[in-house]
RNA sequence: GCCCUCAUCGUCUAGAGGCCCAGGACUCCGCCCUUUCAAGGCGGCAGCACGGGUUCGAAUCCCGUUGGGGGCACCA
């Protein structure tokens, strides 16, 4: 089990669910969660993305045995600090035949490619360098061409049973060489996981289906390391996660950052689950679950082979289902960070602003699909009296001169009331505006609530009367009031 | 072009030869509840890509076709 990121920007959905299925498969199995970054294309990573993808994860609920932060028997857990390590094999391939130098250009390597293409053929490596003389290399040398390493594939196939897929086999005269360590001298993926994998004694790959393709040349070093067939890792490959046009999920089609699921109100627990369902399910018509209930019930049979396309809505629906799900208490304390984000509390939160989010959360919760819908509904109840506003769209629709007495009884019937709680509220209104004027409860009700909340859409308006208070509500009926009047 | 791979409602899926004239969820549309919006309840639209086999019997097995996806880098 292992799970591999490469640091090219922030954690993305596609690569969430493969560490999501590799975590949930070693969980479940009892096995050892490896959590490596492959960044051999760059010097090094910036400690803020490692920071970023170790926070990210975390924040899913994630958790490794090695990997970075964490340590492990088979460290570093960077590629990038294993430079030496690859080094020390590629020479080895080289003094032993498994590879060779090659001085082709890549100009001269594009212009073949293409002319390969042109005539049909397959556009890999031609093999151009396999067996240079010495008068050939010298010459090359002379010319200040410095070579690649560049793997020998041995003729033949290969076939390894895949764990999600079956047995699959390819013809090695489909699998060109391919290049070890750049003319820079900088080692490739193509090395690096390969060595990393027996070095760190990965048991189980599970990665994204573009690499099916590039695992008889990973197979195939493990045999030039000497490695026995018994001791390589098991392969699986996951189908992709598309965006709705049925390509591949990315920046062009979808939002693809966890962090911005983070950002607008997503409950970690509902990203896991919504993103075991692309491709995965526990069966029996069972579609909520926590991440733990996943690692039991998780195996690699049960996981699909073809792709799933990536749907917002659906994983809305079950945001909202789990933030109904939270308790009470735990609720408040997803929505906090945000209140204060939004300006809405103070970092800390006062004993009194606590007090109001406590009272005004249990009546947005089941109305929410993402904390921030929450953060909105609220914004009326936590607002600075002078801060606060009432939309436009809804002024314009129930702050007319027409309202105006609706408001008017409205006021009156609160401003006397002795006791201010929800159903003494809702018992003068009812009395006042469905009695008195005789207005349909929905025609009644409405101008109060724009006065009151902003919004034509609010939390239960009685409630929301209780808890804003005698004091703000009537200054805010006044206000609407005198905007119906044409103020 | 060649190689690999996949194929159940619009979407995610259940289904591992008879339990399926295909079940659940999301979306959408009605109705109920209702102070708005949600939630909840009830109901509805909608699918086994196609063609051949195998079998008493196929969504399930085999072959082909079509369609989708991936790969063929001094990216990973």
């Amino acid at each position: 089990m292992r799970f591999a990121p490469s640091p090219s920007g922030d954690l993305h959905v596609g690569n969430i669910r493969t560490a999501l299925y590799d975590w949930a498969y070693a969980r479940h199995t009892g096995g050892t969660f490896v959590f490596r970054i492959e960044d051999t294309d760059r010097i090094r990573v910036t400690d803020e993305y490692i920071a970023a993808a170790v926070d990210t994860l975390r924040w899913l609920g994630l958790d490794w045995d090695e990997g970075p932060e964490k340590g492990g028997e088979h460290g570093p857990y960077l590629q990038s600090q294993r430079m030496d390590i690859y080094a020390g094999w590629a020479r080895r391939f080289l003094d032993d035949g498994h590879a060779y130098s090659c001085y082709c250009t890549p100009e001269e390597l594009e212009s073949r490619r293409e002319q390969a293409r042109s005539e049909g053929r397959a556009p890999g490596y031609d093999g151009h360098c396999r067996a240079l003389s010495p008068e050939q290399v010298a010459a090359y040398v002379a010319e200040g061409r410095r070579p690649v390493v560049r793997f020998r594939m041995p003729e033949g196939s290969t076939t390894f049973a895949d764990s999600i897929r079956g047995e699959v086999t390819f013809d090695h005269a489909f699998v060109p060489d391919f290049v070890l360590v750049r003319a820079d001298g900088y080692p490739l993926y193509t090395l690096a996981v390969a060595v990393d994998d027996i070095l760190m004694k990965i048991t189980d790959v599970l990665r994204g289906e573009d690499l099916l393709s590039s695992t008889p040349r990973q197979i195939a070093v493990y045999r030039a390391m000497g490695v026995a067939d018994e001791d390589f890792p098991r392969f699986g490959h996951l189908p992709f996660v598309m965006g709705t046009d049925n390509v591949k999920l990315s920046k062009r089609n979808g939002e693809v950052s966890v962090a911005w699921y983070r950002h607008h109100g997503f409950l970690p627990e509902a990203v896991c689950n919504y993103l075991a369902l692309l491709g995965w399910s526990p069966g029996e018509d069972r579609e909520l679950f926590s991440l733990e209930e996943m690692a039991e019930a998780f195996t690699l049979e049960r996981v699909n082979r073809n792709p799933a396309r990536f749907d917002m809505k659906k994983l809305e629906a079950i945001n909202g289902d789990k933030i109904r799900a939270l308790p009470a208490a735990d609720f408040v304390e997803r929505i906090l960070p945000f209140l204060a984000t939004a300006g809405l509390v103070s970092n800390p939160v006062t004993a009194e602003e606590r007090g109001l989010v406590e009272g005004g959360a249990p009546l947005v919760q089941e109305r929410s699909s993402r904390l921030t819908e929450a953060v909105e509904m609220l914004g009326f109840l936590l607002v600075d009296e002078e801060h606060f506003t009432v939309e436009e769209e809804a002024a314009a629709r129930a702050l007319t001169p027409e309202q105006r007495p609706v408001l008017a009884a409205a006021r009156e019937a609160l401003a006397g009331l002795g006791e201010w709680t929800t159903s003494a509220v809702e018992a003068a209104l009812r009395a006042a505006l469905v009695e008195g004027l005789g207005l349909k409860p929905k025609h009644a009700f409405s101008p109060v609530r724009v006065a009151i909340t902003g919004r034509r859409v609010s939390p239960p308006l009685f409630e929301s009367i209780e808890l804003l208070g005698r004091e703000r509500s009537l200054s805010r009926l006044d206000d609407g009031l005198a905007v119906a009047s044409g103020g």
